[in-house]
RNA sequence: GCUGGAGUAGCUCAGCCCGGUAGAGCAGCCGCCUUGUAAGCGGCCGGUCGCAGGUUCGAAUCCUGUCUCCAGCUCCA
């Protein structure tokens, strides 16, 4: 819990002490978190933080940051240390090394570090100039490269913990008044290593320096720190959990899809139940989309290298894209988006300003090159469906379509419980095509859309889209992890170039604009995150399995089918397990296949014409009769109900 | 693509360090059992140890190359 006291001319410690703060690390003082050293102005309001809050955690975590590179300084002579900030529930170091660090080196380091932590030493800021930084960090070449940067005013690295208008070092001094590391750092950190109560390392990677791939790569060292060991061990499980979430792994238990090597990477099989599943969502989809007004198109998986070229895609996507195919007059690619397509229809007649919007949708699975290291299960394959759509329209139409286009998302969406949780305004590329004049009038669309939905959004400069700038959509899972999902892009680019005409009121030619959009965004990412999402357990109305009738003995199966017969002639997927098992083991392998519902049908219900309801909570209701559910779990679909409702 | 780690039965894993031609549980199949809310019992089947070379009398085990997967970086729906 953060504490508030007034300042009255002593330090953080002392303060902290008067307001009874448990384990103060830091203090905020005027926006600005400062060391517990720090004095602050009388009369300030000062908040105390301790090592339970989120900001006081990452004052530790960064604390943590320098212990590692303390320890890989010993233990590695001649390494260099570049960066060590804080992030999400944890800490990374990067290092220059001559060998990359193993697990075991992992082990060594972190031995090292308790016995720093175990040492207590005292972090003791210092401001000072760019000479006297030059001199400390002589030999440090990623440090003077960082003093550079502060010195010329880049604060590109502020967010890594160095950078910002002076420029400081934090020396740790053992009891005995030993400096013992010195490190470049804009802080603040905690008094003492002793603060540390508790960390992990967690693994070690690559990582290029500042992020780019011409840069050398660097070795990172990623850790966890916590204010308890408890606090610590919760975490560790919530990563367990996670893991228990991964929708490869759900995915191969539950039968939904594989991969397999002869097919190639990064492009899936969809299995029975897996295809089910995906046939009901892609059934909202369809859904929604004629009721909005779209309409549905066909486009083939392939098209002439010419198309590619007009619509710009080999110029500015071809890395992106499957190689081509040669073929007898005229080379072929697999495509990569579905727009070129959809603008040849949109252009295949004279179209009048009566007809716009012109909505097109598709659920059109394109081809796309992703390096191999990028290929991540359904959440980044090589093939995928995107629920794509484009829309035409007149320029005075833009805003009310992309607020249409935001007001049908919370509408998909909401129709599996999920976001939006976090929005993106991407704006213009380095590699964009079009005039100056269009991406002003595209990116002023798009904020004004933005602000009418009312969606928070945070602006991502140059990450538009190469002939448009982008609204990006993410959604949070169960447990805390954002997707992007959903692309919105506004797009002048494809109508110029490919010629597109309306006739206006007056029977004017006018250049129509376009709004690319995928909701679910690709089918595939979208499945995935459902699956992480919900563990496997889906709702009803997407369950492959949605109720299984479970006979005690051989003489209850014929009343199971008979009770099965009048769910399956309601269009509801059911399943009678006959087999010889013992209903105990039947119900044990239906609650691992997580279906909704369990019927049980013994002596009694047989006699009574009913059903016992287990459901997958394992909550349980006897005498259920069998009309009652069949109707009542009718609805439940019809509705397609995120919750269960009997 | 880059850095590190890993590939043994459908799945989870043992065997590898210290070469001597593969083993468990679950799943599957067959049989017995006829069951009242998360694993009944017995039997059987199942692997050219990712792939290709090399070293060796002999390679799952040692060496080289390659493919795939995992974590991270970069890039993206």
């Amino acid at each position: 819990m953060t504490v508030s006291i007034t300042a009255d001319g002593r330090d953080g410690f002392a303060l902290a002490k008067e307001a009874g703060a448990s384990g103060p690390v830091a203090a905020v003082v005027g926006g600005k978190v400062r060391d517990l050293a720090h004095v602050p102005a009388s009369g300030e309001t000062v908040e105390i933080l301790t090592q339970a809050d989120e900001a006081g955690r990452e004052v530790v975590r960064h604390s943590t940051a320098h212990v590692l590179a303390q320890a890989v300084l010993r233990l590695y002579p001649g390494a260099r240390y570049a960066i060590g900030p804080p992030i999400d529930d944890g800490f990374y170091y990067d290092f220059e090394v001559a060998d990359p660090f193993t697990p075991e080196d992992l082990d060594r380091i972190e031995s090292e570090m308790r016995a720093i932590v175990k040492a207590n030493q005292r972090f003791e800021r210092a401001e000072i100039s760019s000479e006297e930084g030059v001199a400390t960090f002589v030999d440090q070449p990623y440090k003077l490269e960082i003093i550079r940067g502060v010195a010329e005013g880049v604060d590109a690295l502020e967010q890594q913990g160095a950078g910002g208008e002076v420029l400081s070092l934090y020396r740790n001094v053992d009891p005995s008044g030993h400096t013992a590391f010195v490190d470049l750092c804009r802080g603040p950190h905690v008094p003492g290593t002793g603060r540390i109560k508790a960390f992990k390392l967690l693994r070690s990677a690559g990582a290029y320096w500042r992020g780019d791939e011409t840069k050398p790569m660097l070795q990172r060292i990623y850790g966890t720190a916590w204010e308890s060991k408890d606090a610590l061990a919760a975490y560790l499980h919530r990563l367990e959990e996670a893991e228990r979430r991964d929708h490869r792994r759900i995915g191969r238990e539950l039968e939904l899809y594989s991969w397999e090597e002869e097919v190639g990477p990064g492009i899936a099989l969809w299995h029975p139940k897996g295809a089910i599943v995906r046939q009901a969502l892609e059934g909202l989809s369809r859904d929604l989309h004629l009721k909005r007004g779209y309409k549905p198109v066909y486009t083939p998986h392939i098209g002439k290298a010419k198309l590619w070229e007009s619509s710009g895609h080999l110029d500015h996507f071809q890395d992106n894209m499957f190689p081509r195919m040669e073929y007898e007059g005229g080379d072929y690619f697999a495509k990569p988006m579905n727009c070129p397509f959809h603008v040849l229809i949109y252009r295949s007649k004279t179209r009048s300003y009566r007809e716009l919007p012109y909505r097109l949708s598709e659920l059109g699975t394109v081809y796309r090159n992703e390096r191999s290291g990028a290929v991540h299960g359904l959440l980044r394959s090589r093939g995928f469906t995107q629920d794509d759509s484009h829309i035409f329209c007149t320029p005075d139409q833009v805003v009310d379509e992309l607020v249409e286009v935001v007001d049908f998302l919370r509408e998909l969406y909401a129709a599996v419980g999920m976001g939006p949780d976090a929005v993106r305004f991407s704006t213009k590329p380095d590699n964009a095509i079009g005039t100056q004049e269009q991406w002003d009038l595209a990116e002023s669309a798009i904020e004004q859309a933005l602000q009418k939905s009312g969606l928070d959004f945070r602006v991502d400069e140059g990450d538009g889209a190469f002939y448009g700038p982008k609204i990006d959509i993410d959604v949070r899972d169960a447990i805390g992890r954002y997707w992007q999902l959903c692309t919105i892009q506004v797009d002048f680019q494809l109508p110029d170039r490919f010629g597109l005409q309306y006739i206006d009121d007056e029977g004017h030619r006018r250049r129509p604009v376009m709004i690319h959009r995928a909701l679910f965004g690709s089918i595939e990412r979208f499945f995935g995150v459902l699956v992480e999402h919900f563990a496997g357990a889906f709702p009803t109305w997407l369950s492959p399995v949605q109720a299984a009738l479970i006979p005690i003995a051989d003489r209850h199966a014929s009343y199971a089918y008979a009770a099965a017969r009048k769910l399956s002639e309601r269009g509801l997927r059911v399943e009678v397990d006959d087999s010889s098992d013992t209903m105990g083991a039947k119900i044990r392998r239906r609650q691992l296949e997580k279906v909704p519902y369990m019927l049980i049908v013994g002596d009694d219900e047989q006699a009574a014409e009913t059903v016992s309801v287990r459901r997958r909570s394992g909550k349980e209701t006897r005498g259920v009769s069998v009309g009652d559910f069949a109707r009542d779990l009718e609805l439940e679909v019809s509705e397609r109900r995120v919750e269960p409702s009997i």
